[in-house]
RNA sequence: GCCCAUGUAGCUCAGUUGGCAGAGCACUUCCUUGGUAAGGAAGAGGUCAGCGGUUCAAUCCCGCUCAUGGGCUCCA
C-alpha cells in the first residue's frame, strides 16, 4: 500500500478531518444513547453531519454531553485502524449490531472487499482515509441538528442529523464562527427590519413581500434603471395580466409539468382561471398578435412580470426565496440564423447590469441537452455552441452540467454569492425550442414559407426581491449613492440654523437628490447617530459657521468629515457619485 | 410538506414551580440651544401569535392552526 501525505491545511486534509469528527461523533452518540442505528456521516464544505435513526431527536443539552464526550474520546487519542473484510463478512458485523442502514449501503456496493474503520470499540463502513488517531482533532463544534430524510428523499424515514464542524486549530475555528457571525450581521432580513426595507406579515401571508418606502425607493431606481438600459438595447417594454385563463396554460405545458408550483385555480364566470407563475405565454400572444417577418426578428419583449408560485412552506426565506416576486423578464424571438448573436447580446448585457451594481464574482454554469428532449438535434447543438462561445468571449470561468438542461433547451445560469457563502441564483438564459411548437408561433423567411423562431427567456436579476436580498447583503446595507433610499440628510446644530438649513434642503430636493432635513430639538451628535445608523450616505452639518459663510460641512458615512464647502460643490460632488458602477 | 426550535410593547429581550405583566431603546410632552455616533425628566403603550381544552384561576399545562428560524427537498 502507498502511503501519500495529506496537509491538513488543504481542502482535501480539511475533509479527512471532519470526516473523522463525524466518527468520533457516531461513537460519542452510540456510548451514550442506546437505540440509536447509524446512517451516514460525510464532510461538507463547512464541516461534517451524521445522520442518526432514533426515537427522539437530540435537544440542545443532548449536543452539549456529547461534546463532551466527543472531547474524552479525542483525548483518549485512539487510533484509526482499517480493516478489510469481505461483504459477507462485513455484512455479518453489522446485521450483528442490528445497522440496517450499513448493510443497505453495503448491498449497493460493487466490491467485493469492503473497508471498516475503528476507533477504540467503534467501528464503521467506511472508505477513509481518516487521521491517524482521534486526538488529531484539535478544534471542533457541534452547530446544530436537524430533520433529515434518509437518502434524501421524501419516501424514505425522516433521520435526526447532527452537524458540527472542526479546524486543524483554534484559531481557525474561532475564525470560522466569526465569520458566521459577521454573515448574521450582513443578514438581509435583519438589515430590512432596522432600515425599514421591507416586511412581511402574518396577516397577508408568508412569502409576500410589503416593500416599505425605503426599499421602494431602491426598487425604483433599480426599475428605472433597468428599464432605460433595455429600451437602450432595442428591447420593447410590455406589460400583462396577472391571470389568465387555465387553458392558456395546459397550452404552455406548466398545468401538466410545473402543477405542483401552481397556486389553485379560481372559477370566472365558469371558466377556471390561475394567477400567473411566469410571463412567457403572454409574450408569446402579443408576438402571435401579428404575422412577422424573418425582416422582424429578432423581437425583444420585456417585462417586470409579477408573478406568483406555490412554495412550500418550509423552503421559504426572507426575500431569497417568496410566493409572490417580480421577474425581470424578456423574451427574445429570434431566426436560427441569429440565435449565437443574440446570446452574446444577452449575456454581455446580463454582465453589464451585474456589474452595474457591484457585482463582479459569479459562478457561471452550462446546462447541456438532456436525454429527454424536444427540438432538433442540429438546433439544439446550435444552441450550445452558441451559449458556449459567448460565455467563452466573454473570458468567463464555468462549469458544465451535462445533461442539466432543461427538456425544451439548454441554458446558462449565473449565481451570485451572498455573505453566508450560498450561491444564489439571479441571471438565467433558457433557449426553448418547445413554446414555439405548443403555441405554434411562426415566421415568414426569406423565400416566404412558414417557419418557427426560436425563443429564448432571460432574466437578468431573476428577481426583484431575491437580487434586493443580495444587493442588501453586499453592500451590509450602506448602499451607494445612486441606490440609497435617503442620499444626504441635513442636520441643524440649533434651531438658530432653521431657515437656512431648509434653503439648503430645498435646493438639494430641486436637484432632484433624495434629502431629508433634520430640525429636531436634540443634539449634533445625537442626529449623527442616528443618520449613520440609517446608513445615509451624506450628512450636512449646518452651524452659525456655515450660515454665516453660507456653506455646507458634509460628514461622509464611513466617518470622515469634510472641509465645509459652498453648496453647489458639494451638489456636484454627490452628483458624480450618483450613479451606477462603472457608469 | 417533513424534523426540531421559537412566538411577551413598534424593536431587542427579561419574567411567572398556574394567582392584577417587566426592562432598555423607539414614541408623546416638558426642560435643555447643545458642533460630528445617545443631554435630562415625566408620560403613554400589551386580549403575552390565533383558536380550543384542563383548572376556582392559563401568558405559563395540553391539543390544533398560523407565522418565524435552522435543516431535508426544490427553485428566480
Amino acid at each position: 500500500m502507498r502511503i501519500q501525505p495529506v496537509v491538513v491545511d488543504s481542502k482535501e486534509g480539511l475533509g479527512i478531518l471532519r470526516h473523522s469528527t463525524a466518527h468520533v461523533l457516531a461513537q460519542a452518540v452510540k456510548s451514550l444513547f442506546s437505540n440509536v442505528k447509524l446512517a451516514i456521516g460525510p464532510a461538507t464544505e463547512e464541516g461534517f453531519y451524521y445522520d442518526f435513526d432514533t426515537e427522539k431527536p437530540f435537544t440542545p443539552e443532548d449536543l452539549e454531553k456529547i461534546e463532551a464526550r466527543m472531547g474524552e474520546i479525542i483525548k483518549g487519542d485512539f487510533p484509526f485502524t482499517q480493516e478489510r473484510l469481505p461483504r459477507k463478512d462485513a455484512l455479518a458485523v453489522f446485521s450483528g449490531m442490528g445497522e440496517n442502514y450499513k448493510e443497505e449501503i453495503i448491498d449497493g456496493l460493487q466490491d467485493d472487499i469492503v473497508s471498516l474503520y475503528r476507533q477504540s470499540d467503534f467501528v464503521d463502513l467506511c472508505r477513509g482515509p481518516h487521521i491517524p488517531s482521534t486526538g488529531y482533532i484539535k478544534a471542533f463544534k457541534l452547530t446544530g441538528t436537524a430533520g433529515a430524510y434518509w437518502r434524501g428523499s421524501e419516501k424514505n424515514k425522516m433521520l435526526q442529523r447532527i452537524y458540527g464542524t472542526a479546524f486543524p486549530s483554534k484559531s481557525a475555528l474561532a475564525e470560522y464562527l466569526q465569520k458566521i457571525e459577521e454573515a448574521k450581521r450582513r443578514d438581509h432580513r435583519k438589515l430590512g427590519r432596522e432600515l425599514d426595507l421591507f416586511t412581511t406579515s402574518e396577516d397577508i401571508g408568508a412569502g409576500l413581500v410589503l416593500w416599505h418606502p425605503n426599499g421602494a425607493t431602491v426598487r425604483r431606481i433599480i426599475e428605472d434603471f433597468w428599464k432605460s438600459e433595455h429600451v437602450r438595447n432595442d428591447y420593447k417594454i410590455i406589460y400583462s395580466p396577472h391571470i389568465a385563463m387555465l387553458d392558456l396554460w395546459k397550452r404552455s405545458g406548466h398545468w401538466d409539468f410545473y402543477r405542483e408550483n401552481l397556486f389553485s385555480p379560481m372559477d370566472v364566470e365558469g371558466h377556471d382561471y390561475i394567477v400567473k407563475p411566469m410571463n412567457c405565454p403572454f409574450h408569446i400572444e402579443i408576438y402571435k398578435s401579428h404575422l412577422r417577418s424573418y425582416r422582424d426578428l429578432p423581437i425583444r419583449y420585456a417585462e417586470l412580470g409579477t408573478v406568483y408560485r406555490y412554495e412550500r412552506s418550509g423552503v421559504l426565506h426572507g426575500l431569497l426565496r417568496v410566493r409572490g416576486f417580480t421577474q425581470d423578464d424578456a423574451h427574445i424571438f429570434t431566426t436560427p440564423e441569429k440565435l449565437e448573436s443574440e446570446i452574446t447580446g444577452v449575456l454581455d448585457f446580463t454582465l453589464y447590469i451585474l456589474k452595474s451594481f457591484g457585482f463582479n464574482e459569479f459562478d457561471v454554469y452550462l446546462s447541456t441537452r438532456p436525454e429527454k428532449y424536444v427540438g432538433t438535434l442540429e438546433n439544439w447543438e446550435r444552441a450550445e455552441a452558441a451559449l458556449k462561445g459567448s460565455i467563452e468571449s466573454q473570458g468567463l470561468k464555468y462549469s458544465i452540467d451535462p445533461g442539466e438542461g432543461v427538456f425544451y433547451g439548454p441554458k446558462i445560469d449565473i449565481k451570485i454569492k451572498d455573505a453566508l457563502g450560498r450561491a444564489w441564483q439571479c441571471s438565467t438564459i433558457q433557449v426553448d425550442f418547445n413554446l414555439p411548437e405548443r403555441f405554434d408561433v411562426t415566421y415568414r423567411d426569406e423565400s416566404g414559407r412558414e417557419s418557427r423562431p426560436i425563443m429564448v427567456h432571460r432574466a437578468l436579476m431573476g428577481s426583484l426581491e431575491r437580487f434586493f436580498g443580495c444587493l442588501i447583503e453586499h453592500y451590509v446595507g450602506a448602499f451607494p449613492v445612486w441606490l440609497a433610499p435617503v442620499q444626504v440628510t441635513v442636520l441643524t446644530v440649533t434651531d438658530r440654523n432653521n431657515i437656512y438649513a431648509e434653503s439648503v434642503y430645498k435646493m438639494l430636493r430641486e436637484e432632484g437628490l433624495r434629502a431629508e432635513l433634520d430640525v429636531r430639538n436634540e443634539k449634533l451628535g445625537f442626529k449623527i447617530r442616528e443618520a449613520q445608523l440609517k446608513k445615509i450616505p451624506y450628512q450636512l452639518v449646518i452651524g452659525d459657521n456655515e450660515e454665516k459663510e453660507r456653506l455646507v460641512a458634509p460628514r461622509a458615512r464611513g466617518g470622515e468629515t469634510l472641509t465645509p464647502m459652498a453648496l453647489t460643490e458639494f451638489i456636484r460632488l454627490i452628483q458624480s457619485q450618483n450613479r451606477p458602477k462603472g457608469r
